[in-house]
DNA sequence: TCAGCTCCCACGTTTGAAGCGC
DNA sequence: AGCGCTTCAAACGTGGGAGCTG
């Protein structure tokens, strides 16, 4: 069903999805394999397909509490952590070198605000930031490395700082986002822009969230409170409200805990209707009934994707499987909110918004591999930097002569990749945010999970297939795309773009990067040559 | 007027240096 | 001198609230 649907909207070069159906998502053991399906062999390892990877999303069942309430991640001037962390595990080759990184992707073009106790959509996106790619600090390490232990991302940081010199990941508040997952093969004998490099891309869709400055609904605040131990300090005793104890021994100091409460109530009363039922108990078992908070059920409220009911579908979901560009703003929903920023998009003609959107392409990049002297241990990052010139970035022939970068050089990576299956509301915007080679089908598939770790909490996933050309919808679990082991340029040009040879340049895997200059410390960041001329619009 | 943002705060966790004993 | 353990303080991360801004 899904497979051929799939097939349908992606190019050739699929040579073969699984079927993903919902049940295997849902069932007891919640992991996919999306391996199952080896494909084009590495030329240089013919055995060691990347697509057979495994990827475990760690503490899955915390991700889904909080996908269910619609995942808020504040985003701060200096940076802030993701909770819960990206932790993956993986399964790969012990002796082959991997390269792991993380970039956030805007889940569609669309503002969001919190009204009604539901995320409604407010407008059109503001223009992407930068985009960034988190590399683990680890990359690049030996399958055998990241299968040691728990790959965890927690030190990946989100801001909204548009001038973040620490090489956090930028991102615009109040937008939806999308983190991905990419395993790129980074053995000295795969040269990276060749014909061989292979990589896969993760997408769990229980990771996506809304960026927020402050927490809007909170039900999140609360399993923030709960789950992260670095809001400890706003747990509440066994007597309840954390907040109670904190005003009551400093604020109101003479006041009774009751009293206080009572006053804390009395002065949220404009939470207490956003959260009727029960919200500020505090547990989230009594905010069950959220999503049809004020007996309005969701849009989709039979939907398997529980995120739809707070993130409201932006598309139609007749739409589901048209990758062509869709532009209906009829669904920016007027609820009598403050419906703020789709005044000041409309000044700017939707075409060229869209075309003008060039960040919502993560674009290519360039980066020095570390060689085995370069053992830094911070992350990296990855920095956008829209060109100005050249070709579209789909165009990986025109990056390779492009005097601009000089260096090896990652892809775009398309936005809005779709996380979707028939039903399921939560969709990318559009592929035509992509360019013209870049989208990156995401195709699901059953799971199966990896022997050696408890996985009680994980939910496995594997790579699945090649597949080029156009988004593919997901189930609403999390899926995963892979490169072949032999890529076209011009299909490589949504790699999460590591590494891109110069033309002539049999392998230059791990050059050293920036050619000049000092690295950015803590971070090492590097610009992404971003190029969005060449994204191809198409109208369906 | 108000939604969103920034700054500052108190609190808890993490981390690593220092001290101590074996 | 080396090792392991404990202690402690600084750094870090958290959400909340006040105030500012557009």
């Amino acid at each position: 069903m899904l497979q051929e649907k799939v097939s349908a909207v992606t190019d050739g070069c699929m040579s073969r999805v699984q079927d993903a159906s919902q049940p295997d998502l849902l069932s007891e053991e919640p992991r996919l394999d999306l391996s199952t399906a080896p494909t084009i062999p590495s030329a240089s390892e013919p055995n060691q397909n990347i697509e057979n990877i495994k990827v475990v999303l760690h503490e899955r069942e915390l991700w889904k509490k909080f996908h269910e309430a619609g995942t808020e991640m504040i985003i701060t001037k200096a940076g802030r952590r993701m909770f819960p962390s990206y932790k993956n595990l993986t399964g790969m080759n012990p002796k082959t070198k991997y390269i792991l990184l993380i970039d956030v992707v805007a889940a569609d073009d669309h503002r969001y605000k919190f009204c009604d106790n539901k995320w409604m959509v407010a407008g059109k996106a503001e223009p992407a930031m930068p985009g960034r790619l988190y590399v683990h600090p680890d990359s690049p390490a030996a399958g055998a490395h990241w299968m040691r232990q728990l790959v965890s991302f927690q030190k990946l940081k989100l801001t909204n700082n548009h001038l973040d010199p620490f090489g956090h990941i930028i991102l615009n508040s109040m937008h939806k986002y999308q983190p991905r997952l990419h395993i790129v093969k980074a053995d000295e004998n795969n040269a990276f822009g060749s014909k061989n490099t292979a990589y896969c891309t993760h997408v769990f869709q229980e990771t996506a969230f809304i960026s927020v400055t402050s927490y809007q609904n909170h039900k999140i605040t609360q399993l923030k409170i709960e789950n992260n131990p670095f809001a400890k300090g706003f747990r509440g005793s066994e007597e309840g409200d954390p907040r109670v104890s904190r005003l009551q021994g400093k604020e109101y100091p003479g006041m009774s805990k009751n009293s206080v409460r009572q006053r804390l109530i009395s002065s949220h009363s404009h939470l207490a209707g956003k959260l009727a039922g029960g919200v500020l108990t505090g547990h989230p078992q009594v905010l069950s009934s959220y999503q049809y908070e004020a007996g309005v059920p969701s849009a989709n409220p039979d939907s398997q994707d529980p995120i739809s009911s707070h993130f409201p579908p932006s598309r139609d979901p007749g739409l589901l499987y048209h990758c062509f560009k869709h532009r209906d703003n009829s669904r920016h929903l007027d609820l009598g909110c403050k419906r703020s920023y789709l005044e000041t998009s409309s000044a700017v003609s939707e075409e060229h918004y869209f075309r003008s959107a060039p960040s919502y392409e993560s674009s290519l990049l360039s980066r020095s591999y570390r060689n085995e002297a370069f053992s830094a241990r911070d992350a990296c990052m990855y920095g956008g930097m829209e060109t100005e010139s050249g070709s579209g970035a789909g165009d990986l022939s025109d990056v390779n002569n492009s005097s601009a970068i000089n260096c090896n050089m990652w892809a775009t990576m398309q936005p809005y990749a779709r996380y979707t299956v028939e039903g399921v509301p939560y969709q990318p915007f559009t592929a035509h945010y992509a360019s013209t080679a870049t989208v990156t089908p995401v195709v699901p598939h059953p799971a199966s999970t990896m022997a050696p770790r408890p996985q009680s909490d994980l939910g496995v996933y594997n790579s699945a297939s090649v597949q080029r050309g156009l988004p593919v919808i997901p189930p609403p679990s999390s899926s995963s795309s892979c490169s072949p082991a032999t890529l076209a340029s011009r299909d490589r040009s949504d790699l999460p773009a590591l590494y891109q040879s110069k033309p002539g340049s049999p392998l230059r895997p791990f050059s050293a990067y920036p050619p000049q200059g000092p690295v950015r410390d803590p971070s090492l960041q590097y610009q992404v040559g971003l190029n969005s001329t060449g994204t191809h619009w198409t109208d369906s």
